[in-house]
DNA sequence: TTTATAAGTGTAGGATATACACTTAGTTTG
DNA sequence: CAAACTAAGTGTATATCCTACACTTATAAA
């Protein structure tokens, strides 16, 4: 029987990280190609296709792995790309065709936001050294494919999402302080908040639960920190 | 070269039908197939494999026109479906190895969910008879493949984007009674609304525009005629 | 001890959400 | 043609929520 090969399906994940100076985004350095020297090497978002036997989520996870070593990251599936020319365009072909076996054929990908807190223990994706980085969502700058279209697919579904779905403590650390949650909500959202308004609001969310610690080491009153409680969603 | 054939990719299109009577889906009866008499035959979400130069919502409208006649309606993509199982349940195989000529295949599917109107011209997928029906969101049972999960889905997205997304007039005549919105939010979100405080907010929304005509042919109070201008959306 | 820094706190006024019942216009029936 | 039936249409008072706004406090550094 002639198999038809009829198109490949991959994932590609957007992995927000936020910290103190901003919220990031986890791009990969595309690697010259022997054949292209003309063109400077692209970045791109971390996505491979999917082998025969995974879910999504899962295939996923193993790519973001493979590609930056992250591990137990929250993932969430928020659009899928199907536009048979995304992969087409001239600056990404010979680039498909330095990784790929079959690199004329048609991809549609699966797109994933990610979650990371950038506070404790700088998840530096070490292993690969300069080809892996956190790019300030301000400074991202032409990708590969259709990756700025996923990206800011992504960023949509991130603020649609983020109030609703009580997701900010993926990007914060697991203790940290009013001023913190605040602060992600501004850079998120893109809007101020009022302080003194803020804090009435988390006052009433019954899943962020007050430590019985404070910062330390800061040269101004130390904040109250506060965790979140799974358990106490919704409601 | 060995081509690996590595999955297939489908379209489902849960279309949601509206009318006084309630919210519908539509659904496929399988025709029975010659190998197993013993099941009945079950019903399905019109669906099937993309085509190797279309997109995914242009797949999505083929499908939907070729397996039920439906053409320009509202379609917007939800959710991709992708466990490795997801088509290998064996009430599900024999029908499969019947229409496709690679049955054991893999397939992702990718979710559309569509708005009608079941008021105006009653459109009955007439052309294919009994083997596509407009069944009560309450009254449908056990669907092939994971169509109930896939439905299920598609609920969840309509809920959530009927008040954000300015969807509902895509579910109603083009002519319509404030009793009518107030039905339909009532029906798809499952809580009531008080009448004289739904149309304060629906005053609000500067897209709903009263037209200089009345119901006619009730026996009752003829209500006011309203329409939605799809320009005046945002504000 | 002074200075610098961000943390932490309350209130008043405006806007919005909720709860609630009677009158009206047309159709049908006797 | 009068009475009965049906769903349309309408306003107000109260409670709740949102918004705007400025000073005091705890710690580290100088």
């Amino acid at each position: 029987m002639v198999t038809n090969d009829p198109l490949h399906l991959s994932v590609d994940c957007v992995v927000f990280g936020y910290n103190d100076t901003g919220l990031k985004v986890l791009l990969i350095n595309q690697k010259e190609t022997k054949e292209d020297h003309s063109s400077q090497p692209m970045s791109q978002l971390p996505g491979d296709l999917i082998l025969l036997d995974e879910g999504l989520e899962e295939a996923a996870e193993r790519v973001l792995f493979e590609l930056t070593q992250l591990r137990g990251v929250y993932l969430k599936q928020f659009q899928t790309f199907g536009d048979p020319d995304r992969v087409k365009d001239l600056k990404d072909r010979s680039w498909l065709r330095s990784v790929r076996t079959q690199p004329e054929q048609r991809v549609v990908t699966v797109g994933y936001f990610g979650l990371v807190s950038l506070h404790e223990f700088n998840p530096k994706p070490a292993s690969f050294a300069g080809s892996v980085q956190w790019v300030d969502l301000q400074k991202v700058g032409p990708l590969a494919f259709d990756h700025n279209e996923i990206l800011s697919g992504a960023m949509d579904a991130l603020q649609s999402q983020l109030e609703s779905q009580h997701i900010s403590f993926e990007l914060l650390p697991k203790k940290f302080t009013l001023s913190q949650l605040q602060g992600l909500y501004e850079v998120v959202l893109e809007k101020k908040f009022d302080k003194r308004n803020f804090r009435k609001n988390v006052k009433k969310m019954n899943h962020v639960i007050p430590l019985d610690e404070k910062q330390q080491g800061v040269m101004h009153k130390p904040a109250q920190l506060f965790s979140f409680n799974r358990d106490e969603i919704e409601s």
